[in-house]
RNA sequence: GGGCGUUUAGCUCAGCUGGUUCAGAGCAUCUGCCUUACAAGCAGAGGGUCGGCGGUUCGAAUCCGUCAACGCCCACCA
């Protein structure tokens, strides 16, 4: 059968993958074997596969198949993630352009359109997985908002609740006004931001000068929610204020003048404006002195009634437009360029409005406690270690979690409120239902609880997913919960630190009293090749489809693999996926020429082949052994590189060449034999890496049984070897590239034989595969270099080639006295070396002993170069 | 403003507790080859004062100090 000389990887990935699906290779269910968990981080339901994801998902693949190939009962939870705000903004945009606005429409109307959205785009991501060869448990997938997780989410709220975890409080929070709803710290991006410092008069009331003090600020609209001024007690340059009154600008409200070290003297004026209402710091003043607050401001930032004359305009818009007024009015001393960094919405890139309101909170300093020691003692790994660092530092400063977000997507809190004041929180309306009539002294009925309007964070059902997916919120002892869990390996960005890991790990030890997994390994994040972050409007991004589609999917994932060195960022080149097809066609070519032998019984083993099998299956036992290495460090990126040398240079170019028979020639069958079993390790080695081809090739070598696959076969292991006979054929390989060199040199084709002759020590144990790779006619040990020869040195022992008029002999010593000069050089500082007292006495016996052995080695090669170069010079 | 990290070949990176596995790998480059597995290939070659300076040491890419550049995280100076 002709095999094409190219690999389709198209063809082959679609058939194994149904293949893998129709023999339900990727369920798994509890068995006596030991147990190998992941749980994805589960992608937005309505989001699209970008390189992020590729890198991600690509990783887990690997560790869930080698894992699996290990005889582990591995199980790859997959599924989706409600992301309340990114789906809600996306179906109110949808709404929009169908002329919609979600003011007009209940909630339960907005919630279908949101479901049906989700029907229509979910799990298109999963699909697309599917096509990067992913082995997750498909019939596990799970979501965020479906039955199992949304009743997990509610249970753990009364719980918390219950345990008095969870509050209800005002606080100032990150108001999002675009969203129109209050957002958690996290979700907070501070950015520079080119703004003005100005610099307002505030009058002393009752001054008969008209004195008045200054104020620095970057927010001149807030001043209608001033309710004081504050400066520094120890501050003398402002003594004359103390116990004074002071006027708002334009408004013209009188304000007390408070003091408090808070002030920074040296900052402005030293005179703050406090706005309770609209700054965290005021805020914190306001408490303490117990001032007024006034929020000037509606949800959606504009202004409300107090913004008096500017009621109705847009925060930015009154900014522009007070100063103006406050120019006109003389009351502007000054303006001064200023930057400052403001908070952003990392969803809406709207500014963030700090405001007062009514949220849910969940106390933190409990949760950490464990979550913080498990990963400082080690118990759960960071792969890279230096994320332990930024976790630790956000642990020790950690605040209380503000859960409840003013959207409808979502899990609704579910706490009801008393018609006559007062709450009760309950998992379902009936069970608040009961709690409220214990609680009053009045009639109600179920229809008068009003349930919160909100819902909660994200995260928060996120923050349960190692549990929930495995429903072990709902049924803590069901047999699936107590095998899978812990989970192995988590593997995601550490952009997610705050957000997801670390609360991941506090409802673990809250609801399982255990690690929810052993090790994270954090992925880098994807960059173009110029290091900028892959984003559409950048239009950076690759379509990973459309790349699968060009390299295949195994080629796609060996260039996310190659250079994505754990936790590092990785700058995406189009160029590694090329590397990665060209890769898969090496291996494909392999398996061509292999199929192409045909054997015979008859033949004797020849004693190079006999060599080459040894020594390739030392040194498969050797990368096995390093591999097994690198893997327990998750340095994924070097052991595919290390099996990628080894298939491309020991393999193919050295093994395969060394017992390949001549053109059209049969193979003798033990040799193919040994061959074959070679090539199946290295599919198998290879397969956590590249799936397809590897399965395609494994099923080709030799017949297979129906549902039989690579993926379930085990990992081949690392033998006894012997490393003698590894670092010997080290040298075997330069004295075949020295001869080569010399053919390139002088142009002497490959057909022609030559001679090689040997002084010094030399093993002959390698004779065969010398001649065999080099094509020798003979190959003789010699006491004396014959003059006109091309020569070279390995180690101390000297190979040349008779080539009588072909060798040029002013090339040639030149050649040899520039090495000469070398040598002599490495002598100097090696003599030098040992010449130093201190050095001999001080070094290890074993670093001089080797010193020595230098020395030694560079005279005797010294000796052989001079004799040489006299020998020419004749 | 605090903390963390990075800086090694043209590019991307590896070099653990100081000394022949210390100056490495892959890609790229250059040279010669369409040698019947593979030109998406084969064979060979070149390329780095290990960010700067100072120190410790017999010996420093490796340890210490300092400076510089870049990156990340955290933070309430208006």
């Amino acid at each position: 059968m002709e095999i094409a000389s190219k690999y389709n990887p198209a063809e082959v990935e679609e058939k194994w993958y149904r293949y893998w699906m129709e023999n339900n290779l990727f369920h798994s269910e509890p068995d006596e074997r030991e147990p190998y968990t992941i749980v994805i981080p589960p992608p937005n339901v309505t989001g699209v596969l970008h390189m992020g994801h590729m890198l991600n998902n690509t990783i887990q693949d690997v560790l869930v198949r080698r894992a699996r190939m290990q005889g582990k009962n591995a199980c790859w939870v997959p599924g989706t993630d409600h992301a309340s705000i990114a789906t809600e903004a996306k179906v109110v945009n949808r709404l929009a352009a169908q002329g919609i606005s979600k003011r007009d429409i209940t909630r339960e109307q907005f919630l279908d359109h949101a479901w049906e959205w989700t029907h229509e785009h979910g799990g298109i991501i999963l699909e697309q997985l599917k096509k990067l060869g992913a082995s997750c448990d498909w019939e596990r997938t799970a979501f965020t908002m479906d039955e199992a997780r949304s009743e997990s989410v509610l249970r753990v709220f009364c719980d918390l609740y219950d345990k008095g975890l969870i509050y209800r409080g005002v606080r100032m929070v990150n108001w999002d006004p675009k969203a129109l709803t209050a957002l958690s710290d996290e979700e907070v991006i501070h950015k520079e931001v080119n703004g003005k410092l100005y610099y307002l008069r505030y009058r002393i009331e009752g001054d008969p000068d008209g004195g008045y003090a200054v104020v620095a600020t970057t927010r001149p609209e807030t001043i209608m929610g001033d309710t004081a001024m504050c400066i520094n007690p120890n501050d003398p340059k402002n003594a004359h204020l103390k116990g004074k009154k002071v006027i708002v600008p334009l408004v013209n409200r009188v304000i007390p003048v408070i003091e408090d070290d808070y002030v920074d003297i040296e900052f402005g004026t030293g005179c703050l404006k406090v706005t309770p209402a609209h700054d965290v710091n005021d805020y914190m003043l306001g408490e303490k002195y117990n001032l007024p607050s006034i929020d000037i401001f509606n949800p959606d930032g504009t202004l409300n009634e107090h913004g008096a004359m500017y009621a109705g305009m847009e925060r930015f818009a009154v900014r522009r437009q007070i100063e103006k007024d406050l120019e006109a009015a003389g009351l502007m001393e000054k303006m001064e360029p200023y930057t400052n960094k403001v908070g952003f919405s990392e969803r809406t890139d709207e500014a963030i409005e700090p405001k007062l309101s009514m949220q849910w909170f969940l106390k933190m300093e409990e949760l950490a406690k464990p979550a913080a020691e498990a990963v400082e003692n080690d118990t759960i790994r960071f792969y890279p270690e230096k994320n332990k660092n930024t976790y630790r530092h956000w642990m020790e400063h950690i605040k209380d979690w503000c859960i409840s977000r003013q959207l409808w997507w979502g899990h609704q809190i579910p706490a009801y409120y008393l018609p006559q004041g007062g709450y009760v929180v309950g998992l379902t309306r009936e069970e608040a239902f009961e709690k409220a009539k214990k609680q009053v002294d009045y009639p109600i009925t179920i229809d008068e609880l009003k349930q919160d309007e909100d819902v909660l964070d994200t995260w928060f059902s996120s923050w349960l997913w190692p549990i929930s997916v495995f429903d072990g919120i709902r049924e803590p002892e069901n047999s699936d919960i107590s095998y899978y869990y812990p989970t192995n390996d988590l593997v995601t960005a550490p952009d997610i630190i705050f957000f997801w890991v670390a609360r991941m790990i506090m409802s673990g030890y809250e609801y399982r009293q255990d690690i929810c997994f052993r090790n994270v390994y954090f992925t880098g994040i994807v960059r173009d090749k110029q290091g900028r972050k892959m984003s559409k409007q950048l239009g950076n991004s690759p379509d990973p489809i459309e790349l699968m589609n060009r390299y295949g999917a195994d080629g796609v994932r060996m260039g996310m693999l190659l250079s994505s060195a754990a936790g590092n960022d990785l700058l995406f080149d189009e160029s590694l996926c090329e590397q990665g097809r060209n890769f898969n066609n090496k291996i494909w070519n392999a398996f061509r020429l292999m199929k192409g032998w045909e054997t015979d019984d008859s033949l004797p083993q020849p004693e190079s082949s006999r060599i080459a099998i040894e020594w390739f299956g030392n040194k498969l036992s050797e990368t096995i052994a390093e591999i097994d290495d690198l893997f327990s460090k998750y340095r994924l990126s070097e052991a595919l590189m290390l099996l990628y040398k080894l298939f491309w240079d020991e393999f193919s170019s050295w093994y395969l060449e060394m017992i390949k028979p001549a053109y059209q020639q049969p193979i003798d069958s033990e040799t193919y034999r040994v061959t074959l079993d070679y090539f199946d390790a290295l599919l198998r080695l290879l397969h956590p890496f590249m799936p397809f081809i590897t399965e395609e090739l494994w099923q080709a070598l030799q017949p297979r049984v129906e549902s039989e696959s690579i993926m379930t076969v085990l990992q081949p292991k690392a033998n006894a070897m012997n490393r003698d006979l590894l670092s010997q054929f080290e040298q075997v390989k330069q004295v075949i590239a020295g001869v080569r060199t010399i053919r390139l040199e002088k142009n002497i084709p490959n057909k022609e034989t030559l001679e090689l002759q040997v002084a010094g020590g030399h093993d002959d144990q390698f004779n065969s595969v010398v001649t065999k790779m080099c094509n020798l006619s003979s190959l003789t040990v010699v006491a004396d270099k014959e003059a006109g020869a091309a020569g070279f040195m390995v180690g101390t022992t000297e190979y040349s080639v008779p080539l009588a008029d072909k060798v040029d002999v002013k090339a040639e010593l030149q050649k040899l006295k520039a090495e000469l000069e070398y040598t002599e050089g490495f002598l100097l500082s090696v003599s030098k070396k040992l010449g130093n007292e201190r050095f001999v006495q001080n070094a290890k016996p074993e670093i001089v002993e080797n010193e020595r052995k230098k020395q030694a080695d560079a005279e005797s090669k010294i000796a052989s170069l001079k004799e040489n170069i006299a020998a020419l010079e004749k």
